[in-house]
DNA sequence: GGCGGGTAGGTGATGCGTCATGTATCGTTC
DNA sequence: GAACGATACATGACGCATCACCTACCCGCC
């Protein structure tokens, strides 16, 4: 180990289990992105926010309603719009009450598009993740994970 | 919801354990990352790089060898060694018996860079992760992630 | 009416990660 | 010993994410 003995390692299971973790997370991911990315040319930023474009009912998202709703910051927002932009999923309109704002809304293409993705998407969250924890598997890492989220933040640097 | 009924969606617990895990992981990664880029300058991925080197007997490790106990591709580390090489973290040496392989080196800098950084990055995962957690939840999350792991990439695609 | 601070959003630089491809070298087989 | 396929690594292009910074606009106030 390269750190010095004041600072005390994680113990066996600790560091067995931080391993899994990390490494599950990267896995689950990347397959989650590289099926998508086949079945319907998304990658998993772009389902999110197809996502939320789809499920409002005005049809068009301010930019920071949609960093709000993604959590977000409004410059990733930003690039990620337009980069979709580029790909005719989603367009940009003017807003007329505040002169700063803008509109997203989803396209003819975007919609296709995540209507193509979503089962599939759905099907291998299933598979990857839920098919095989039990519903109290599921309740107990629900609640672990809402307090770990709870404690980032608090008392960080 | 963007999808067709006949694919079954998630439950609320479900949907709800899922959306914490993705901000979990997102905010986790995201917060140690920040912390060790303060105090000491490194990313992630650096730390993971420079933690294989030192502990190498020999102080040098084939890039080969480097993909595999990261688990990345080779591609990858070859992009990440010479990163880390212009900043002087590491740098390269030809390999005698092998005229295609290198071996990667940790420099005085980049030694000096661990050491810097591991006491800090060890104290942020328990504060962040194992100080809210029982020992049997560490076994059982342990063993649920090991067990997610295990069927990634059976029957896929 | 014009000043000042906050807000909405965009932009450029840079690091990270993947994919596709390129090049040199190695080992084997004939 | 030449040819061929496999291996080791590098590289270029691209998407993703963050940070620092910019512009334009809104609103409240003097």
């Amino acid at each position: 180990m390269a750190e010095p003995n004041e600072t005390p390692w994680l113990n066996d299971d600790e560091q067995r289990m931080w391993r899994e973790w990390l490494h599950l997370d990267a896995e689950l991911l990347a397959t989650l992105n590289r099926e998508m990315q086949a079945e319907a040319g998304l990658s998993n930023p772009d389902y999110q926010v197809l996502a939320v474009l789809s499920e409002s009912p005005e049809g068009r998202v301010r930019i920071s309603d949609l960093a709000a709703s993604l959590q977000w910051e409004r410059s990733r927002v930003s690039h990620h719009v337009a980069r979709m932009e580029k790909r005719e999923l989603v367009s940009r309109l003017e807003c007329p009450d505040d002169g700063r704002g803008a509109f997203v809304r989803i396209t003819g293409t975007g919609q296709t598009a995540i209507e193509r993705a979503a089962p599939g998407h759905v099907r291998a969250v299933r598979r990857l993740v839920f098919d095989a924890l039990t519903p109290e598997e599921v309740a107990r890492l629900g609640e672990i994970f809402h307090r770990l989220r709870s404690r980032i933040g608090l008392s960080a640097e």
